[in-house]
DNA sequence: TTGTAGGCGTTATCAC
DNA sequence: GTGATAACGCCTACAA
């Protein structure tokens, strides 16, 4: 009952008086069969409601076309704009996404790249580069084509589609000082297993050291990911012996916490305390005072990343092993002059 | 080169000087093999760092543990976040999700309907119910288990899991007809082949009659979904003859558009007219004025399809066909009565 | 252009 | 507890 036999091959074989390597024609290579055998094929597929089957094809053809991705949450709206656009350009070469989370947890990741690549994944698409020699080694011993992507880093020996999350963060960060700022704090997420939560702070450190800012006069709070985490470490940052004039979150969620309680307590932006975000997502330009941040080219990221994988897959070269996109900064109100 | 042969079951077994039938065993049901040869067994698989066939397997047992999911776009943080529930849920029971999106188009909808089947999924969550006889015949040929989430329809033979769009709309409506307004302007998504949207400016619809307010006094601007399409039809919808007070807006998302298009226009919320939306994003809270709508429990959504769905897939029996979730009201500041 | 037949890596039913 | 072995549904040389 459960399992009513469905449709095989074989069936529409037999029903279209041919031999079940032609049917397999048609659907694989439908030219190298003649009009008059197809079409009656075609019917009989059509009529016995037939859907092959995926594992056996599989099976037999050693090859899914489907490329797997692993966000870190697909509640982070940066992430889910990104693997739209992805999925587009897959959808276009014939590929199918399959896609799955880690929570930002790295052992969850290195379990779901395991379950991908039993799934027949062609080729991975993953987020930052901070994972273990290990896991690489385990793709690459399977030949799995790897992009990572959100990250720039040509240090790597990994195909990379991305922005300098350093070199952006640090572009901010010169503003911020050009506009008299000293007492800065920075609201991160955790930089433990997250290289671009990494980067960007490093990018931070640098612009102060450029400037001759001493880093002791830097406040620096790492916190999860959502809004309420980013009102609830405004709440401890302010609260710093030397106050800071502007807080440099590590996203715009964060950014959007950390206004909100601003508010809250009647704290004044850009008057009494900056904030900037990261990203740029919608919300940074409905909020207000609208929220100065880095603007990410997700829709861009996305493609190439797709683009670069589809060639890795199918076999044929990639001139480069990282491409960089640029990212642009966004002064919004959030954003003034310290008084 | 490319395929470099990865181990099998059978060399695994070659290894541990064991039969693959009691490899398998080892993998499927553990308690079935004495201690000493699993241990043997189990050093053979990480020293060749075996990983099981996906496509093998699904051909052999015939179930694959997968559940499919299609919504209409990631880019819409209530799928996405309700998918999250979804997903952790399915995961403790140990299944797998495998998602696609449809870009609300009914033709693509069905399409990755049918390629989720093909590559096995064991059941379905689809949202909302509107779709063609066809693809609900196919689904119940093929004895896959389907849950509509978004939406309840007990009127419909089909799983359900979700609230009463209507009633909730309804609700709202209710209360903004209570504030005094009479001149009411619609925002909505396409109602085409979008029960939902369809449902909520039914709901409308139902307040005003109860009221006794004459339709005719009621413009609705159907639109496609995004923060732009919001604002432009905020701008059409502000100039009809009689001004509306009050704009009710399909979701959150165009209620956000047609704010800040408010802002630019020098329009003031609530003063000079009022607008609400649907969905209660985290957005809602954090746009100011603060959005009035209507909060939707997309977690409990997520997880309760879950629950069905494995239920269902592992042929346990489910008690009621359809669960309808409670909506809440949330009035924030975007929302005053009539002058 | 079409057909034959072997094999893909597992699972599961038997015996032993 | 363990081992043979027959499916599972499709692809793809190779032949015709």
């Amino acid at each position: 009952m459960k399992n009513q036999a469905l449709p095989t091959l074989a069936d529409v074989a037999k029903r279209a008086k041919v031999s079940t390597a032609t049917v397999s024609r048609c659907l694989n290579f439908p030219d190298q069969v003649s009009a008059s055998t197809r079409d009656r094929v075609m019917s009989a597929i059509t009529e016995l409601g037939y859907t092959p089957n995926f594992g056996a094809r599989v099976l037999a053809a050693k090859r899914t076309n489907t490329i797997g991705a692993i966000i870190p949450t697909m509640e982070n709206a940066i992430f889910a704009r990104g693997l739209q656009a992805f999925q587009e350009e897959l959808k276009y070469h014939g590929f199918t996404l399959l896609v799955a989370s880690s929570s930002y947890r790295e052992e969850i990741e290195e379990e779901q790249i395991h379950k991908l690549v039993s799934r027949g994944a062609d080729g991975l698409l993953l987020i930052g580069a901070h994972r273990s020699d290990k896991i690489y080694k385990f793709l690459e011993q399977r030949n799995i084509p790897v992009v990572l992507s959100w990250v720039f880093r040509p240090d790597l020996n990994q195909y990379s589609v991305g922005f300098d999350n350093c070199e952006a963060m640090k572009e901010l960060t010169n503003k911020i000082i050009d506009l008299g700022h000293k007492n800065i704090a920075v609201i991160s997420a955790s930089m433990h297993n997250n290289d671009r939560a990494y980067q960007r702070v490093l990018g931070i450190k640098s612009a102060l050291k450029d400037a001759n800012i001493e880093e002791q006069s830097l406040t620096i709070y790492e916190t999860s990911y959502g809004i309420d985490e980013g009102a609830e470490a405004f709440k401890k940052v302010i609260k710093t012996k030397t106050r800071p004039t502007v807080i440099l979150c590590g996203n715009d969620v964060l950014a959007a916490g950390a206004m909100r309680q601003a508010k809250k307590m009647g704290i004044r932006i850009p008057q009494d305390i900056s904030i900037t975000g990261f990203d740029d997502l919608q919300l940074a330009s409905i909020v207000s005072p609208s929220l100065t941040t880095v603007h990410v080219p997700h829709r861009k990221m996305g493609k190439d990343a797709a683009q670069i994988l589809v060639n890795l897959v199918t076999g044929r070269k990639v001139k480069e092993k990282s491409i960089k996109l640029e990212t642009t900064l966004c002064i919004r109100e959030s954003l003034g002059p310290v008084k």
